[in-house]
DNA sequence: TATGAATGAGCTTTCATTCAT
DNA sequence: GATGAATGAAAGCTCATTCAT
């Protein structure tokens, strides 16, 4: 019953049985998120869409609720974070580190296009969902911290205040177009809109 | 819609009692989801702060998905209704109306924020409002056509493009501030901001 | 459609159809939870034998705890309260009174038999049914009473302490009949008996 | 059952492992039971106290109720049979017989006092745990017989009928202590109120 | 045998909707 | 029309029990 050499595990280790099923799950949730909304989501619907039972469900995560924040955390942690880290922190002028990091943003919505679109259409708190706003946290002091670096070069603004504006002005032109144009994510024009809107309002006004 | 001398009946018995019944529920309805959020609105709860009863809400809506969708559309119909009819059509420069246009949707929001914050946290869909996009859009038209009027101090852009951008930017960065920094709604600095973002995106680029 | 006499009310005034739900689902409740005892009984059986739906159940109970508890504290209370005040405040000597408000007692049992039987025997808590314990300790203090007032004729003892003994136990020589052998609830002896326990327990030692 | 020479096998592997795993179960059982009360307490929960798997659980109990009765029955019999049996059979007169079982018994209880408030608030049945049913049951007929055998110091009594009211009478008093007046249970009085219950009862009846 | 992840029937409770009054 | 008691489908969650390993 057992060989000497083997060539597959008699059983799949713990974790990582464990981790496949949260993964069938958390696919599972966002699947039928994205086909119900939020409202119509059940747990039993996740686990029947899963392939597992409710109880199964509730072994690996307390509520419903929970699970749902992991599902939507899980989608947006792993393709915000890129976004962010996409500029390179030493390389090239300002503006073509925001151009790198704007594709960056457009092509993670636009590779995943039908789950965003679902979710940031069913799912209330739009704006809310903690990940997305962490990162958006996270983006903006990074701005922040490039705005006070690159002072010289630039306006004179209030860093904190320009990075928000930045971030939420970007943030808002980009999610519009997954949710009512996402042919213009394809127009390469839509960057450089995006670098002239922020190079604009950062650049220095010219003398009266 | 007015005249001197009166032609319509003494007593609306049949119409104006039946928009007053809608009117309140609308309230209501409003009122509740502002203050419990999304979930915890229940049509009962509606005709209860209506004063009336469930039996007469199904009256005047066929389901609760409706009454909330009638509530909110008429919310946003009358708030951004104003916010694009501010710029007075012939006044003053491209920025003085912009400045105004901005005040009054600050202000809008800042008037009823706690329904807003509700709304904007709570009602899935947000993006969806169907007046606030239907709004969004004429602004969208607007703009575009008064880019097009001025086009000749402008750089020069696809108007229907730097619309899109200019609009989808200004409506996330107010909202973001209803739903993270409400404080920032009434810091001047904001429509300045915001008049710089825009301004600097238009302002024809210095030659080479 | 209405006549000068009215001998039917036009519809059930709002108490008397609430009372009479109440009644009916309390009546539902006792006799569910007789037939299948309390872990088996749901909510939603109680509705069903009493013919109305859950939803109605939840109107008038807050939760299945709250129901089960006002089931059994009616039937209580109903008979309980009767034992304790049959014997004559003022009448005969305290064995008569004693023995009177023995046999109501067993009467009690006996007059519903099956119900305390299937109550007893299904329903945990057994001797904490919050009202047949508010009744055995009322019963308790107004023996202690009764044993204050009658002192010179009995034994020198701790009144609440006796009220406690006496009440105990006569309470379970009446339970364990109507638990394990009804049939002794008919024997007159059993009165007589009980007099014996109390009456020997209270008697006065003759001296040595 | 334990002789000098050991004649059972070095180790038991079967039976012995069986049955040491059977004892902790019923011990997890009982400790679980009293901590948490009947209807904390989940079948997963026992095997985990116990340090074994629910599998393990079901390897030896047909099913929950199986077991909890066996805890139960178990925890009941080693305690009454101890009662029972301390009146030694020639030693001392009645009334000291009697004092050592009461003792006994009040020790019994008060030895393990959560435990059995749990399960006398907690566990369906409580009158029908069928070991405390069996063990009063044979208290009777011991009583009875020792009224039989000592009819001549003793009114006349039927013993059957008499044995009844004792026992039911001591059981409840002891009981209701249990349940609503712990403290009562290390009163010295509570024997000696219970001997003069018995002793009164029983006293042959002066007079004419 | 022992394990414990997996199962899923079934529970309590809510609330949109109806309809007799 | 107006009322609001009544309805009952359906949700989230638990836990006794099973069975592949």
């Amino acid at each position: 019953m057992t060989s000497p050499i083997r060539h597959t595990p008699r059983k799949q280790p713990r974790q990582a049985r464990s981790q496949q099923m949260v993964d069938t799950l958390l696919d599972a949730a966002v699947r039928v998120l994205g086909e119900r909304g939020l409202e119509a989501t059940t747990t039993n619907e996740i686990a029947r869409v899963a392939g597992v039972s409710v109880g199964s469900l509730y072994q690996y995560f307390p509520s419903k609720e929970a699970m749902l924040a992991a599902a939507l955390d899980r989608k947006f942690t792993r393709g915000i974070e890129r976004v962010f880290e996409v500029p390179a922190p030493d390389g090239g002028s300002f503006a073509e580190q925001m151009r790198d990091g704007l594709r960056a943003a457009i092509d993670l919505y636009r590779g995943d296009l039908e789950f965003f679109r679902a979710v940031l259409l069913h799912v209330p708190r739009v704006g809310r969902v903690e990940a997305l706003r962490a990162h958006v946290h996270a983006g903006r002091e990074r701005l922040r911290d490039a705005l006070i670096a690159r002072s010289a070069e630039l306006r004179p603004v209030d860093p904190e205040l320009a990075a928000f504006v930045i971030v939420s002005a970007i943030e808002w032109v980009i999610l519009t177009c997954v949710l009512e144009q996402p042919e213009r994510l394809s127009d390469p024009r839509l960057v450089e809109e995006l670098i002239a809107l922020v190079g604009g309002y950062l650049a220095p006004r010219p003398g009266p």
